[in-house]
DNA sequence: TGACAAACTTACTAACCAGTAAGTAAAATA
DNA sequence: TATTTTACTTACTGGTTAGTAAGTTTGTCA
């Protein structure tokens, strides 16, 4: 029999690794079991079904995130550094890695997900947008923000451009997302 | 024996909305032989493989992009009128049947795809973004688009923003794609 | 009318998939 | 030390997958 060290958090990284690199229908038990060197049954066994993997590395994705932003190092900051704090969670470690993010890769096949799952992305993605309007609105108000229109739908302009720019760096290279990141900086700050 | 009409522009058909609606790695030869009740070896007699399928529907769709913008019917229109139709191909008949563009849809399942294909989602996105460019450059130039920077780097942007925009649509509505779309304008003409 | 090619069907393979039930070894607990 | 709980393995199921080989029907053309 061969342990896994942090069996059930491990299983949660390697499988929100394979979440942003394969997508969710490009993955199995399989997988994770034959690289952790143990089998299938004892991925089953800390997560019955794929749905139950699927949320709990989405859950924990929320959890962390909210964790952040309540973090002093992260609420503390001006607009425009939070802003720069949040670019740089999708250029490190995501776009480098050949990583998408993870709502993006759930709601491409969104229609092929347990409900369970896509619930718990709607919330990740509200979740998300919710942090983004409050920044844009307060980097507004301290006059740091130009823009038009309403923070609503810049903060949807902008997340939209994050996830589809680390899809476009896939196939045209990282250089791609850079190039957006600066666009979305320009727009904001000029 | 049941005879398909058009057989191949028929399947090429389907495996397009598919690809749209469930992403490569959600539907089979046999989710379409059944819709057009069929057997699955005649899809195969059609496209001996997955892959041939899918680089048959980019590369049809390629085509018809470069037919689109060679028509006068776009490329004699007025720069934000060309933007205009342009957002007009994703909001109509994308986002409003619940579809996500090729583009954004094979990228998420990019490292699980077939080499020729992906060299076709390649080549597909490198045309959308030249011609998006050329408009933006063609548009700079009239006084009627206004923005800083590259582009190069604006047409990355709104590509991402569309592609990821059509994704958002899936988890929080159709309404959040059109704020999208209505902010990009905003960015662009004011 | 006969030959041939196009468009299928039948019947199959080998691989993979998520998920389960029953058994085992080791560690924690009483 | 005895008992129970945790974390696995073994062995399996039923379903789905892309893909193939050989046979059949139908329309076209000489």
């Amino acid at each position: 029999m061969v342990k896994i060290a942090n069996s059930k958090r491990t299983i949660l990284n390697m499988a929100e690794d394979l979440l942003q690199v394969k997508g969710f229908n490009g993955f199995s038990y399989a997988h994770i079991a034959s690289e952790l060197g143990v089998k299938n049954a004892a991925i089953h066994y800390h997560f019955p079904t794929k749905e139950e993997l699927g949320r709990a590395v989405i859950k924990r994705y929320r959890d962390r995130f909210q964790l952040w932003i309540n973090n002093p190092r992260v609420k503390d900051l001006s607009p425009d550094k939070k802003m720069d704090w949040f670019f740089g969670i999708y250029t490190d470690g995501r776009v480098d890695e050949g990583k998408v993010c993870l709502v993006g890769s759930l709601e491409v096949e969104f229609n092929t997900i347990p409900e369970g799952l896509q619930a718990e992305v709607e919330a990740l993605h509200n979740e998300l947008l919710a942090w983004l309007q409050a920044t844009l609105e307060e980097g507004r108000q301290a006059g740091v923000f130009h823009f038009n229109g309403e923070p609503a739908s810049k903060a949807a302009l902008i997340l939209s451009s994050l996830q589809g720019g680390l899809q476009m760096a896939r196939a045209l290279g990282t250089q791609k997302f850079s190039a957006v990141v600066e666009q979305l900086k320009l727009d904001l700050l000029a």
